[in-house]
DNA sequence: TAATGATGGTTGCCAAAGTCAACTATCTGG
DNA sequence: CCAGATAGTTGACTTTGGCAACCATCATTA
């Protein structure tokens, strides 16, 4: 593949994720780090085990253990044994753990609103088209496992 | 901004986040971090000062100087104290540090290939114009401080 | 059904990453 | 020259994350 395209798809990878700040410690102006909403995200989602988000997010079973301890004690989600099979602890939000998840997403909806409300709709249909363009064709051809 | 514009658009924030793995620590199988790279990067670039990169990055200005110190322990960059204003050091690659920067950027590159190499290459052609015309926009009409 | 191995999760121990505040040296404007 | 401001350093800490040993439970099979 020719250098200069290579170049110019870095150059968006990094700027886009400088746009959505994706590096910042706190995420969103919230109190959570990135890996704690996507933590609440992904269980509001359905995904109910520690072992689904070990697998999910790739992370170390011994430190997803303390994190989940910790949102746990911070009172955002609950867990119980799952009846079928006792290893198993399965996972849910508390109340207020919902409303921190929409506190969360209010701001992830700001955020797109901040940077993305003052384009013209014609144009904002444009983008959000060539958006879908992009993760479907990569998807599409990529060769990466997954 | 309507709902399912920011729906759309945060869909391909996530999907296209999940396509660079930002999530995973990714260091391309080289023995530095994300964050070493960046900054040989950035100093290769042009950047050129300790307060600059610590703009750049957002990074603690105690921390950044412990990860230079680091750098320069290890003869990948070198610094100089600026002729005019004393305070500022300056900073360069080491010819070892260009050499170490032209591993990341093969691997970076290679990263790149595998994700988008298959693709025709006039779709690609037109999927690189449609990231510029992305942040462009953004860029342009964003009401993000910075 | 007892033994064996696999699986889900916890814990102790550790190193790396990152934060914060106090500090030095230098510069800048009055 | 003095009073801030600015660039960078250092010490003391907390948080994040990795690794391996461990416990409890489950699944397989001789």
């Amino acid at each position: 593949m020719n250098i200069e395209n290579i170049r110019a798809i870095r150059e968006f990878n990094r700027s886009y994720t400088k746009i959505l700040k994706l590096t910042d410690k706190y995420h969103l102006n919230t109190h959570f780090t990135l890996l704690e909403s996507r933590i609440l995200l992904e269980i509001d989602r359905g995904v109910n085990s520690a072992n689904q988000l070990m697998l999910l997010l790739h992370l170390d079973k011994g430190y997803l253990s303390r994190v989940l301890k910790k949102l746990t004690k911070d009172d955002l989600i609950q867990d119980a044994r799952d009846s079928i099979d006792k290893r198993i602890k399965t996972l849910q939000l508390t109340d207020q753990g919902k409303k921190a998840l929409e506190i969360i997403n209010q701001r992830a909806n700001q955020q797109v609103e901040n940077l993305f409300a003052n384009i013209p709709e014609e144009k904002l249909q444009s983008l959000i088209k060539d958006m879908q363009d992009i993760t479907d064709t990569v998807k599409k051809y990529s060769q990466a496992k997954e």
